[in-house]
DNA sequence: GTGGCCCACGAAAACGGTTTCGGCAAGATG
DNA sequence: CATCTTGCCGAAACCGTTTTCGTGGGCCAC
């Protein structure tokens, strides 16, 4: 199926077929129409290859995931290749499974196919080496952060979602707050602890214990919610680093026969629906809009693709999703 | 960056140069040496465009998904980027959502942009539409099935696992069986079914009850158990559908006094680490090996671009991994 | 020493496409 | 009627690459 097949089956020469399949405007209107009904009628494929690609953009971004498998990556994946698709890029998708090795050989090859930008994809907010030196055409992290400060990255905000979820706790008359999360070793742990202190301290309040660091398991929910409620009975809710604490917690807060939450009020953090939705009582958590925050790292992509490269951290804000453990709603 | 630049820089033809890079015989080893050398000091993009693509293979596959959210596809995808970038291909991906004008347009780009082959990823063993009859390039359905016979799907053997379930808890010596699971709509909660019926009938037991068909949530978990436990009060083991379920039938066991694994084992389905490794008691469970059965697909799909294009179902086996809701191991 | 053979290389053609540019016809203008 | 403009089109040049095929030279056998 080549060009000339079309040309010669429209009447026209291969540069106008060119031209007409193109859209350059000089071409008439008729001519156009023969030229594409031929095409059609041949299922030539226009474009896709040689000079086609030579000038012009492939429309594919390279997007660089070092844990596809985690739960993060797939929803700001799905949010990237939702917004791509809108404007007809495509993706080309690897996993370098956070092997340095692997991740440069994928760059490599992900240039060798020409891809118009690069998306590096994070799990967990972290701070990162910048791999931008590496990459000729535009980069931007997301879900991570490069330690270059001229590279653009778009991280989820922690800090604002745990003020969300402090400040919805304060609301609702809790005063006696305790946290219980993952590793100090996790930024978003860190984080998400600040933005509780802030609330607390701007309310005037006390935080109810230091914030009980662990891991990010139910297991450990469960043990925390026992050493916290030994340490501070009076405590009137938990704020949770994540969800799968904050149902482990409510395993526990049940087994000792407090009330959620009427008790103890629970937030837990990232939404995700299948401990969230499905806990006894279902969660109050927060959001982390991890598809916005996918989409958000395309829409700069293509302003870096246009010649406006961005620079400097973003910071996608977060969405309170109000469900039983912390009661019914106030009105202001 | 063009191949007369190395070619010249390694004060050869370009010719020469091609042949050098793109592996061919008649070339001496100093020269191609030389070539290679030239071409890395200028980061010469080798391939990738013109006629490279245009007789040769793009080495690049389609890959097109439902339900890229689910908690399956992920893991079939990550198997089969793992597999292709063995083999230096790379992965489009797309995900059409469930809709089939979406997906109707996706493979369209796709094969516009020259795949050597498409891979359509199902979410649920479910069997659908054959696509085939619109791709003129190799497909292989993975975790799906399609309609036509002569189309080839990679599936997971529900009944298999089922079975490998149901023979675990024999084994243990559990003779009053209980079953909950999914919806009766899902192939797979029937298949399932009727794996554990299997087991049952060649054991010359009688099942606890009908199998209890209702939903994949931890909440129906729940509640089925409570049903079960009422209609059957003697019930000493209960296969679930999914973890899901477990976890929930777990919580009402727990809650209503009886001891896991001592008065009622229980297995459940999928592997889902977070729900299975994390229950109170950890759960035996029935890992999919999607990752595998990614990797399956990709093999078959590789025996299709070489000419070699097989036909009907393949049955991936699942595997048992036992943890303690059914108690400490058995020696035959 | 001479003939034959094979191997490595390069000139040139092919490939499938785009872009430039000149020309032709039709309509506008004088 | 002559001239000018304008819009379409195609011949030809071009692009980066692969492939064909001819050639020169080294090596070995005789």
């Amino acid at each position: 199926m080549t060009l000339s097949d079309v040309a010669s089956r429209a009447g026209v020469s291969v540069a106008t077929a060119s031209k007409a399949l193109n859209g350059r405007a000089e071409v008439a209107q008729a001519t156009r129409e023969r030229v594409l009904r031929a095409a059609g009628e041949l299922s030539f494929q226009p474009n896709a290859l040689a000079s086609g690609l030579i000038n012009g953009r492939t429309r594919t971004v390279g997007l660089l995931t070092d844990e596809l498998g985690g739960r993060f990556a797939m929803s700001i994946l799905l949010g990237a290749e939702n917004a791509l698709g809108n404007e007809q890029m495509s993706v080309l998708l690897c996993d370098a499974r956070g092997d340095a090795i692997r991740r440069q050989h994928y760059i490599r090859t992900l240039l060798a196919r020409q891809v118009d930008g690069f998306i590096v994809v994070g799990d967990s907010n972290e701070v990162g080496p910048s791999l931008t030196q590496d990459i000729p055409v535009p980069v931007v992290y997301a879900y991570a952060e490069s330690t270059d400060p001229r590279d653009l990255s778009v991280i989820a905000d922690d800090e604002g979602g745990a003020r969300l979820a402090a400040e919805h706790l304060v609301l609702h008359g809790r005063r006696r707050i305790g946290h219980i999360t993952g590793p100090d070793s996790y930024r978003s742990a860190r984080d998400r602890a600040a933005g509780l202190r802030t609330v607390l301290t701007e309310a005037g309040l006390d935080p109810a214990g230091d914030p009980l660091f662990g891991e990010w398991s139910q297991r450990w929910g469960r043990h925390a919610a026992r050493l916290l409620l030994a340490a501070r009975p009076d405590v009137d809710a938990i704020f949770c680093g994540n969800d799968q604490l904050a149902a482990g917690v409510a395993d526990t807060l049940r087994d000792l026969g407090r009330r959620i939450p009427d008790d103890v009020a629970i937030v837990g953090y990232d939404n995700w629906e299948f401990f969230a939705a499905d806990c006894r009582p279902p969660l109050t958590t927060v959001d982390l809009n991890l598809e916005r925050l996918g989409a958000t790292a395309v829409k700069h992509l293509y302003a870096a693709l246009d010649g406006n490269p961005g620079s400097g951290v973003i910071r996608q804000p977060g969405r309170l999703v109000v469900r039983e453990s912390t009661g019914p709603a106030v009105h202001r």
